[in-house]
DNA sequence: AAGCCGGGGAC
DNA sequence: GTCCCAGGCTT
């Protein structure tokens, strides 16, 4: 693709040289392991620098080689990612260290072309693992660099369609300089967070205004494009805490909804009203009868959420056990609540107990 | 192609 | 409230 104000040498000479004047102190530039790199490059997916910097840490500290992710149960690894949110990622990640080392004797993939077999690596995690940690040529397309080639190159493709992803990831392969590729990529990325913010960037005081097809067509507030059609759905959940002398009921999430894997209580949502019925076999007594009421926001959905609390007499203890067994609760001790993963609304709700 | 998957920050 | 974030998987 052809340009009238840049040619694509004198671009990246411009972003690099913008780089070197303002990069990002970020402690995964530091290193070449590809281990802590794809580590870094997974937690970063859809998440901000400086939310996921905190669980950087923890897991490197927590698992400073492969092989300690890959030995780890995965119950531990998703308490780890407890609070980040898309829990897939935590469970795709243990996934691949346990498929690296022991189905590929540890050795890490280190082409393009391999990395993209990885679970939960696609084509900017593999781009960025292998330029960063291999120097391979290939350009990251990530939110930041949509939006600076939209912006400077006046791309008005909706970068929500399989098509323009196709577009700007060969545009971006045409400007990446092939002996320079991982600094092209973070400079871009930098460049996108730092200057070529998405709202009201500082326009005037950019090394690129001269060259930037939308600061010179006055299109900055409408490049990207991108149809948005984010449907916010509202759901209701019904929570009852069950309590039985130092015991709480808890349930495992299954897949097919949101926290696969995590923990939180029994729940109905509608009019299913047989777990009523299973607990009005225990003899409970009733802690609250309306229910905490708690709204949390997520990206899709409003939930409005209700808790029940209950207390179960310790005479109810062998039939509560075999009601668990019939219907996959588990029974767990306060003082081991802690090691399970829950979703951030159970965390904020333990927290409101003192939990 | 469209839907789904979390949580948080900026505005 | 809306939009976006160092995206990827499933249907």
């Amino acid at each position: 693709m052809k340009h009238k104000y840049l040619d694509n040498q004198a671009f990246s000479q411009h972003i690099i040289r913008w780089y070197r004047d303002n990069p990002r102190d970020l402690p995964w530039r530091e290193t070449q392991n590809p281990y802590h790199i794809w580590l870094s490059e997974i937690i970063l997916q859809q998440t901000r620098v400086a939310q996921g910097m905190p669980y950087y840490y923890k897991f490197v500290e927590a698992y400073p080689e492969l092989k300690n992710l890959a030995l780890a149960p995965e119950e531990e690894v998703l308490r780890l990612w407890q609070g980040l949110g898309y829990y897939s990622r935590a469970r795709n990640l243990h996934f691949c260290a346990k498929q690296i080392w022991f189905e590929l004797d540890g050795k890490f993939p280190e082409s393009y072309a391999e990395l993209l077999k990885l679970k939960g690596v696609g084509s900017y995690t593999a781009s960025a693992i292998s330029s960063f940690a291999f120097g391979e040529a290939q350009a990251v397309v990530d939110g930041n660099v949509f939006r600076v080639l939209a912006r400077i190159f006046g791309i008005e493709s909706d970068i929500a369609t399989g098509k323009a992803k196709k577009e700007f990831e060969a545009l971006a392969n045409e400007l990446i300089p092939k002996d320079n590729p991982a600094e092209f990529n973070q400079a871009m990325m930098d460049f996108g967070s730092r200057q070529c913010v998405p709202k009201n960037p500082d326009c005037e005081n950019c090394p690129l205004k001269r060259n930037c097809f939308a600061f010179n067509n006055d299109l900055v507030q409408k490049l990207p494009v991108k149809i948005n059609k984010t449907k916010v759905k509202e759901r209701q959940i019904h929570y009852h805490v069950l309590t039985c002398g130092n015991d709480w009921v808890w349930k495992k999430r299954k897949s097919g909804d949101i926290w696969e894997g995590l923990f939180d209580f029994p729940s109905r949502e509608g009019a299913d009203e047989s777990l009523d019925d299973a607990l009005a076999q225990l003899n409970p007594e009733k802690i609250n009868s309306e229910g905490k009421e708690y709204r949390h926001l997520l990206s899709h959905q409003k939930l409005n959420v209700r808790f029940s609390e209950w207390k179960l007499p310790t005479s109810s203890y062998a039939k509560l056990q075999k009601i668990c067994e019939e219907q996959d609760f588990a029974l767990v001790a306060e003082e081991e609540i802690e090691r399970l993963a829950k979703p951030k609304l159970i965390v904020n709700y333990l927290k409101d107990q003192g939990i």
